[in-house]
DNA sequence: ATGTCAACACCCTGTTGA
């Protein structure tokens, strides 16, 4: 089985390249960040004709989250607990059926968490992270294969990056945001990258500005972080790398995971 | 030295949020 998290950078500006995207790499679930859509302006017809079966949490102008499957969810969920006062739609997780038991996935957007010294950014982004490792920990809870898969806006350390001087000061990279990305870790959650690999030098997100594409000068910041049940059955992983080349790409590509059946 | 993009509001260019 293979999921795969993307940051498409808006649904309906990217639909062409989603479609294609989906005819190639044909994962069996999809988790997308920034739809930048309501559910209502979801384009699902596009979507289901190939088969998908969509969820979708969706905000207006910024954020939204889904879930694309071959199968159809037995279970949706939106919203992370812990705030009811948050409106931001950031986090979907849906449970599906699988041989020999369930699979529990999440599409999570993390807050970007800058201007750092902004009053509310990143305390939200903190506070965001809390509740993320409280939910993980409820759910690890169940002892089922779970994967939670995103844009963490974190890089987890320096060789996750091009130029770790350049972020020393960032949301993305501050130690308090590395501390509380490991302490998700520390709760027996492992990487699916980091599990199959120990190269440096793997990006997820090239900035559109200064050349950074051209340059490589890019981050590692979407992952999957899988239960232990999840790991036990981890394959092998990807980065989806030349997607960032096509035309009008988002500035993240497509990560992925195999798992065995 | 600079370099981008998407969506929104309001009307067509500026603001917001990455």
């Amino acid at each position: 089985m293979k999921i795969a998290t993307w940051n498409i950078n808006g649904v309906k500006a990217r639909i062409a390249n989603l479609v294609q995207w989906l005819e190639q790499s044909a994962p069996d679930i999809a988790c997308l960040q920034e739809i930048k859509s309501v559910d209502e302006g979801f384009p699902r017809l596009e979507i289901e004709t190939l088969g998908y079966h969509v969820e979708t949490h969706g905000q207006k102008g910024f954020n939204g989250v889904a879930l694309l499957s071959k199968i159809k969810p037995d279970e949706v969920n939106r919203g992370l607990p812990g705030d009811d006062t948050d409106e931001q739609a950031r986090f979907i997780e849906g449970v599906f059926s699988v041989e020999g038991g369930v699979f529990r996935v999440c599409s999570l957007y993390l807050p970007n968490g800058n201007p750092v010294d902004d009053p509310v950014k990143y305390p939200y982004k903190l506070a965001w992270m809390k509740r993320l490792k409280a939910f993980a920990e409820q759910r690890m809870a169940l002892e089922e294969p779970l994967v939670l898969a995103g844009d963490y806006n974190v890089i987890p350390q320096p060789f996750d990056c091009h130029d770790p001087a350049v972020w020393a000061g960032d949301a993305l990279f501050l130690p308090t945001t590395r501390q509380a990305y490991r302490e998700l870790e520390n709760l027996g959650l492992t990487c699916a990258t980091r599990a199959s690999t120990d190269e440096t030098g793997l990006y997820s997100f090239w900035d559109y500005q200064a050349g950074a594409w051209p340059k490589n000068n890019g981050i590692r910041i979407d992952h999957l972080l899988l239960s232990p049940e999840a790991a036990d059955r981890l394959a092998s992983t990807a980065i989806e790398k030349h997607v960032r080349g096509w035309e009008k790409p988002s500035d993240h590509v497509p990560v992925v995971a195999w798992f065995n059946a």
